[in-house]
DNA sequence: CAACCTTCGTTACACTATTCACAAGTGGCG
DNA sequence: CGCCACTTGTGAATAGTGTAACGAAGGTTG
């Protein structure tokens, strides 16, 4: 159970098992095995009971897993208990269409601020948000139990901008800026970025 | 330069650098170190160096890399020469956002048509195109040289939309949906999926 | 032009990750 | 009630990645 001892690859795989799990559970099943779960995913078997391991034994041999158990123990262990309160900063474009994703508030990551930088800005509406300037970051933090931040500015901005978040004791990052944002220890980023997608897949799409 | 030996590793590494050394040539830098490139990436010289070292000798002992031809070349590898004119599946919100999207085509790909399985969306204008039903997908892949498709549909859609486009010729899937999608051998499929990002980022900051 | 600083390309090694293989346990069925 | 088909959890084997270290070479400077 101690975050250090698991790797890092183990842990990016954990939300795959219970995209997995949920299918299956909207399918009716309710004892699965390594193996269907695999077949899901398109990965071993071994892999999936070998990661499991890390966290400890929930299955039973001949049988499989329950699904509901497994299901909550992998929310468990990955915190998603409880909802996960983030504020979006850069209403731009991309922001704007950030803050009508539906994707999110299901799976318990709801934005509940927005702030931009630019004071063009600041002050205009936009979905159900009154954008706010950088300067009331800290009440988010503070009083709306913020601990994640989505960045959605120019790559101008983005580091600075995390720098700001990080100094409001913001501890995860999403950042959709094409940069290596620089963060000190203890804080997680996560990176999109479908341009870099695009540029790898052309390697293998090249001569043909 | 046989993509077989390259582990895809350092392929997916590939665009990082690419960014970096724009980044770096921006601020008129002509000449550079794999330390310098490293630096802005937070990764060891070594692994740049190495990583480099599957495709020939691209530097100078005691002097580093001009900034110019490493560029040229790791765009040359990625096959990045050429635009790379892609098609979008669905124009929900989601679609409509990434047709929006400002991103693509300064690294060359292009968005140059439209399609959606719903018959209320075909004919209907989005941007600057006309959405076009999937019966016309042929039509894309044969007439505009199209090899790349954007999923951007429901979940429940869009492995039904993949075979669609693999059936019609599509080599390269950018995958906006939540599923691990089955596609056979030589397809490369890339997964842009935000909500995997935070679920493995929680685990990280539930205990503080 | 020699000493020195720099940095590449590469080989050897340490570390990580994945797969294999099997003992142990489960449940169903004849 | 014993056999059989199944599936877990795990230690050992294999495969894959990243890092350190070093020889070779470029450039600069006194």
């Amino acid at each position: 159970m101690q975050s250090s001892e698991v790797p890092e690859v183990v842990v990016l795989r954990l939300p795959l098992y219970i995209r997995a799990l949920l299918q299956l559970q909207r399918e009716g099943v309710e004892v699965v095995s390594s193996q269907q779960i695999g077949e899901r995913l398109h990965m071993t078997p071994a892999q999936i009971r070998k990661d499991l391991s890390y966290f400890g034994k929930f299955g039973k041999q001949g049988r499989g897993y329950c699904l509901r158990v497994l299901l909550d123990e992998l929310r468990d262990i990955l915190g998603l208990t409880t909802d996960w309160p983030a504020c979006l900063v850069g209403v731009g474009r991309l922001g704007r269409a950030i803050i009508n994703y539906t994707g999110f508030a299901p799976e318990g990551f709801t934005i509940v601020a927005a702030f931009d930088s630019s004071d063009d800005q600041v002050g205009t509406s936009v979905g159900e948000f009154t954008v706010r300037p950088m300067r009331e970051l800290a009440d988010a933090v503070n009083n709306m139990g913020v601990s994640i931040g989505i960045v959605a500015v120019p790559s101008e901005q983005a580091q600075t901008v995390i720098d700001q978040l990080v100094d409001n004791g913001i501890k995860g990052i999403l950042n959709y800026a094409p940069i290596a944002p620089y963060v000190p220890e203890g804080i997680v980023v996560r990176n999109i970025d479908p341009v870099l997608s695009l540029q790898s897949m052309t390697f293998y799409l090249k001569d043909r």
